[in-house]
RNA sequence: GGCGGCAUAGCCAAGUGGCUAAGGCAGCGGUCUGCAAAACCGUUAUUCUCCGGUUCAAAUCCGGAUGCCGCCUCCA
């Protein structure tokens, strides 16, 4: 099955082809480091975490690079405020990023190259672009030509004399045309600066990604991703800056991914309304943000409120709620029971959700949809679970055993389901009880009285203090083996 | 002003020409249970913002209207 992605240049999904037979070279712009990183950085993220996954359960070898910008004004600014380095901002927030990736479950890229040790790269690639005419130096500043860049526009569907129209660009009178962009910039005094031969000075913005994925994955690779915002200028630019210099297209195929919106506004700075990843993830399970991120498809904007994530937590606790079941597999010897007709019903409906699952992926990375096929492996294992009551222990063991690795594969391509459930659902009780101030042990004791009072039958006073629970929000299961309790 | 996107049940959300319009959350009825919870079974959109058109056939394609949103400035 060939994977299908949508290409941002062509607006359509176009059967996937790597340059070179079963690899594939991906490049994903990176933070800025100057602040921590938001609910935005982690959709980002996730969604290329997922594709990356998916290409390589696909079989494909993938090398995925993901860059650090660790020299920008911003940087340049905080460190004033601050009055420290430079470097002490980019390598703190580095840092954090570090971790929050870590705890969101991504996997590390491949390479997470930095600007700054890319400078030889950057300063060579704006000599060509010199060289060959495309780019100009004014007073230490270098700018490329857009109007000599024929292409220019191209990938975001604008042309040069629509967007002169609507004008709201800066005021430079270095710049020939309006829309250039600075390559290299003259630092001014008590700025960081490298030495170049245009005079000392700082990279712009757009030629690190240009300097860097030609570095790591050569003049023409396969994907590049990012935010959908950064299409204009920033891919633009990167586009304009490799193609011009190389005369090869950069990428063949361009992914965005669209943004998070906080309870249907936009999320920004003057509304205060920034989430960092750290604050969520205080009070819920990192999968509990990943499975909200992938119940939406990634180009659409998916809309972050505390409700939205409580839902996603609801499903994921359903999802637990089945491991839990297939946790431990009765030892039996496989073969016995197998056959038996019902057993291989419910073995084949779980085969072939697994199959819908790998195809919704191939197909332009559908998380969406395949996680209808994970709440279908679910709802079997629930099914059988109750159907198999009175069945023999084969037959149970071998279902469980064929669910159990399909939700290893659903949780490697995802990454979700790393918990062991025993642990995600202490977890989640330890979680719930801190954001409502509820202490554990007063809840334990409570329960032990009702449970005193139901060996006495004396099913009132148990009602009562189950009622009473149930007011925190403290939800009681009574089995057999005793009262388990959650947070409702 | 220019460019682009979206509109599917109470909410979230797949589906982009043809089987009964996935799935999650919430609700309701039932089974189970001392009663509950969880789980299971059933149920909740004869219809996909509206109006026209193409087609044997449209949520899905085309045109128009309305509403919402994004980009054009740093931004995942």
């Amino acid at each position: 099955m060939p994977v299908n992605i949508f290409h941002t240049a062509t607006r359509k999904k176009e059967t996937f082809k790597p340059v070179n037979d079963g690899m594939v070279g991906i490049y994903v712009c990176g933070i800025t480091a100057y602040d921590i990183c938001h609910i935005g950085h982690a959709r980002a993220a996730v969604v290329f975490d997922v594709v990356v996954r998916h290409l390589r359960a696909r079989g494909y070898r993938v090398t995925y690079v993901k860059n650090f910008t660790d020299i920008d004004d911003k940087i340049i600014d905080r460190a004033k405020k601050e009055g420290v380095a430079f470097t002490d901002i980019s390598e703190r927030f580095i840092k954090f990023h570090n971790d929050d990736m870590a705890a969101l479950g991504v996997e590390t890229p491949t390479i997470t190259p930095k600007a700054t040790e890319h400078m030889d790269d950057m300063i060579a690639l704006i000599g060509v672009l010199v060289e060959k005419g495309f780019a100009y130096a004014v007073d230490g500043d270098v700018y490329f030509a857009v109007d000599k860049f024929h292409q220019y526009g191209r990938l975001s569907g604008r042309n040069l004399d629509e967007m002169l129209a609507g004008a709201r660009v800066d005021v430079n009178d270095k710049k020939k045309n309006p829309m250039d962009f600075a390559l290299w910039k003259a630092s001014k005094e008590g700025e960081p600066f490298w030495e170049s031969p245009w005079g000392k000075g700082r990279p712009g913005w757009h030629i690190e990604c240009s300097a860097m994925s030609r570095r790591y994955l050569g003049e023409t690779f396969d994907i590049h991703g990012g935010g959908e915002d950064l299409i204009f200028p920033h891919h633009e630019n990167e586009i304009a800056q490799s193609q011009a210099a190389t005369g090869k297209p950069l990428a063949n195929f361009w992914m965005h991914n669209g943004f998070v919106k906080i309870n249907s506004e936009k999320m920004s700075k003057s509304l205060g309304n920034i989430f960092p990843i750290r604050e969520i993830l205080k009070n819920y399970h990192p999968e509990v943000l990943r499975l909200f991120m992938l119940q939406s498809h990634y180009r659409s904007p998916v809309d972050y409120s505390t409700d939205s994530l409580n839902e996603s937590r609801a499903g994921l606790i359903r999802c637990y709620a089945a491991l839990q079941q297939i946790k431990e597999i009765p030892e039996v010897s496989a073969g016995n029971d197998e056959t038996s007709t019902g057993v291989k019903d419910y073995i084949d409906k779980i085969t072939e959700a697994v199959e819908n699952f790998d195809a919704a992926l191939d197909d332009d990375f559908n998380t969406a949809r395949g996680l209808g096929y994970v709440f279908e492996v679910v709802r079997l294992v629930n099914n059988s679970a109750i159907a198999g009551k009175n069945a023999a222990t084969e037959s149970k063991a071998a279902v469980f055993r064929e669910a159990k690795k399909a939700f290893e594969h659903f949780g490697a391509i995802l990454g979700i389901f790393r918990d062991d459930p025993d642990q995600f659902f202490a977890n989640d009780k330890k979680m719930e009880c801190g954001k409502r101030g509820l202490n554990m042990a007063e809840i334990e004791d409570l329960i032990k009285g009702r449970q005193e009072a139901r060996i006495a039958r004396n099913w009132e006073k148990a009602d009562e203090i189950r009622n009473r629970l149930a007011a925190l929000h403290v939800l009681l299961k009574d089995s057999k083996e005793g009262t388990t309790w959650s947070i409702e």
